[in-house]
DNA sequence: GATCAATATGTCGAATTCGCCATGACCATT
DNA sequence: AATGGTCATGGCGAATTCGACATATTGATC
């Protein structure tokens, strides 16, 4: 049972747009050019109309510099393991009752989440 | 420097393979039946006649444990151990401000347990 | 208001993957 | 020889992405 109140491609595009504005601060065309892409199919990527295929996720994360599992939203750092993750780590000295609890607290921040739905 | 002409949806194939064999040691219906994948998109893609989609890549990468990035041929370790953890990725999908709660919370227990542990 | 750049949205035919199913090949063990 | 397990291959219609292009829409500056 994972928490999907988020599907993952709504993630992608929102990493994309985070990878592409914050950490990279390129403009669509820009991020076209440096992967060959049409700058339209950025745009249905970051709207969400389309979902990328197997060349154009590999070029995006090179033009990028970012890991594809960050793009896919599996992992939260945009550069390298996951295990250099501080949260991880942490995570691996909690025993099974307390990954439990902090299961339900997740769920429970993720609910929380939902309902500021209401916006914009 | 090694020539390195080798193509990426060659390199995929081979990484897939690779993954399910060697380090899983599945036959191809049982990384279907975990992947939610027919068996025969996964022949299809060992024998590199089609290339994953968007959600197929994911759900192979999940069913095996490896990184995106390993089975694209990006990086040269397997390294999937935090990526599958179904609560480390759990916590991926929380925006940062949950996300940053998660953690404090995740190292409140993990030093509670740390307490705890004056018994050997 | 006018202009311009960046982005959003949609349409088109072509190409590809989708799930599903059938068939054949290969290789053991019986 | 026959069986069973594993994998390879290809056809089928449906669904999706592809690149290319056109056209709004937005936002900032003048």
């Amino acid at each position: 049972m994972t928490i999907e109140h988020e599907k993952p491609s709504d993630i992608f595009k929102e990493r994309l747009r985070a990878a592409r504005e914050s950490l990279r601060q390129m403009s669509q065309a820009a991020l076209a050019k440096e992967s060959g892409l049409p700058p339209s199919s950025i745009a249905h990527f970051e709207a969400g109309t389309r979902k990328p295929s197997f060349d154009s996720l590999r070029k995006l994360a090179n033009a990028l510099s970012v890991t594809t599992d960050f793009l896919l939203g599996r992992t939260h750092n945009p550069e390298g393991a996951a295990e250099a993750d501080p949260l991880y780590r942490d995570m691996q000295k909690l025993n099974d009752e307390n990954r439990r609890q902090a299961a339900d607290f997740m769920r429970f921040l993720a609910e929380k989440h939902d309902k500021e739905a209401g916006k914009k």
